[in-house]
RNA sequence: GCAGAGAUCGCAUAGCCCGGUAGUGCGGUGGACUUGAAAUCCACUGUCGUAAGACGCGGGGGUUCGAAUCCCUCUCUCUGCGCCA
């Protein structure tokens, strides 16, 4: 969400930022428009409020002076002023809730680098990793080796939840595993501090940390608890610190989370999202920081580096995308993703995002920074990446890596990590 | 899950029984004094608002002319009991 006063003393920015967009500027009129009402409600209000303020002191005096009449006058005059208050009040508070639910579907100012472009198609490539591989076979999908090895069991996931989740088996499994552990290490050996969140949220810390329109379409709601179950712990992880001022010399906060994440992908259907690629539950380990504005961009690419070194290790093939204005979402100011080749697919896809969020998320979330004992401290800025999203790590691994009779090399950096094992086996049973 | 005790302006604490402008200490900011610093003294130090002013005592609601204070409700914390990986 974006700073009430931007839309008050920096107007021009913002409208700028919405031609950038390519979208109108409609909302941003009514922001401001619902604004003037609420602060010319306010002052009305808090004008009646101190005439009845005023009179009400009255009472006691003439209680006390024994003056019974003029005590009764002056209690007619407060209840109609009370009355009066009482509607006023409701229309400032509704001239205000409309403001902040328009303000907040307002997305993000762009940095100056995001390219101009209307779909995924104006997205640049920033830079390419890793050898296309080769093969002298035909390679297969991922969703054709998880198959043919028995490795994942959606049927029966099917069956006992519903579709599009899955049993993970055997040396699969295993390198699940391993890839956490693999990526939780790699990021904490940088000065990441790696913490577990939990995987519920309430609605309110919920709200601070994404669209409102997530709650029809990604998230899984908990009844009768009214908890949310996070779509990533880059939720948790930000909403962490809502409300507080955090001292100065703590920043910036490097966290490496890890956590199942749990997405409802509504309306999410077709070839391209088979298999294990678009699942309601997976894995991710998430690289999180809470920084000083004047670090976040430098930070930015610091997570961007990250990500590259750890997925080079892999040895895998991949791209980095810089997202382009019109695929980028209402959050981010700058969003690069990694897209990983799957020979199977014969396409890049995406694999990892890496978004600087500046201080939209922030600004919801009240946290700021500074010296305890300070009043009115900066709001901070939060910035994610994703390390490794452990399901579409397993899929770009084993098609890249997949061998003719559809076994598929570990790579080196997990070899360790599968006690010595080099090759992924079939599961004996499915 | 049950019973009891709690939640007050960044931190600590008073006020609550018995309703009437939220006080004090620490921390912070500015100033005075000082070569400089410490110490000391003075003012300011929650939120919204250009301002006037209003609002603010965990959240929400109620009673009342008026609520930190009385009532209801929810959340969280502590203590004890119960249950339990």
């Amino acid at each position: 969400m974006l700073d009430i006063h931007m839309f008050r003393d920096n107007q021009a920015q913002i409208r700028a930022d919405h031609d950038k967009r390519g979208i109108s500027h409609d909302k941003i009129d009514e922001v401001l428009k619902y604004d003037k009402m609420w602060l010319n409600l306010q002052h009305d209000t808090n004008q009646l409020r101190q005439k009845k303020n005023i009179a009400a002191r009255g009472i006691s005096e003439a209680k006390k002076s024994g003056d019974e009449a003029k005590a009764q006058a002056i209690l007619a005059e407060v209840a109609s002023l009370g009355a009066e208050i009482s509607r006023l009040e409701a229309e400032t508070q509704a001239a205000k809730e409309q403001r902040d639910t328009i303000r907040m579907s307002i997305p993000n100012i762009l940095h100056p680098d995001v390219p101009e472009g209307d779909d995924e198609s104006g997205n640049t490539v920033h830079s390419v990793y890793g050898e296309k591989p080769e093969f002298d076979f035909e390679p297969r999908t991922h969703n054709e080796l998880i198959e043919m090895n028995k490795w994942v069991d959606l049927k029966r996931a099917a069956k006992i939840v519903g579709s599009r989740f899955f049993f993970l088996k055997g040396d699969l499994a295993r390198l699940e595993l391993a890839l956490q552990n693999y990526a939780v290490d790699f990021i904490g050996n940088r000065g990441y501090t790696f913490v577990q969140p939990p995987v519920m949220m309430n609605r309110q810390a919920y709200e601070g940390v994404t669209d409102l329109g997530d709650f029809e379409t990604v998230m899984y709601g908990i009844e009768p608890d009214k908890y949310y179950m996070i779509a990533t712990s880059e939720h948790p992880l930000t909403a962490m610190y809502m409300g507080e001022t955090i001292p100065e010399d703590q920043l910036p906060l490097r966290i490496v989370g890890v956590s199942p994440c749990f997405r409802r992908e509504v309306g999410s259907h077709g070839q391209s999202d088979l298999g294990i690629w678009r699942v309601h539950q997976f894995t991710k380990i998430e690289q999180i920081v809470i920084a000083k504005p004047d670090d976040s961009w430098s930070i930015h690419e610091e997570l961007l580096k990250n990500c590259v070194d750890l997925w080079n290790e892999l040895g895998l093939h991949y791209e980095v995308v810089n997202i382009c204005t019109g695929d980028m979402g209402t959050v981010a100011a700058k969003k690069y993703d990694l897209e990983a080749w799957l020979p199977g697919a014969g396409q890049y896809k995406e694999i990892v995002s890496c978004s600087n969020c500046t201080d939209y998320q922030a600004n919801r979330l009240q946290i700021k920074y500074g010296q305890p004992g300070h009043a009115n401290q900066p709001i901070v800025h939060t910035l994610n990446s994703t390390a490794v999203a452990t399901s579409r790590a397993l899929v770009a691994i084993i098609e890249q890596n997949q061998l003719a009779d559809g076994r598929v090399k570990i790579p080196e950096v997990l070899v360790p990590l599968m006690g010595g094992q080099t090759i992924l086996e079939p599961c004996q049973w499915g």
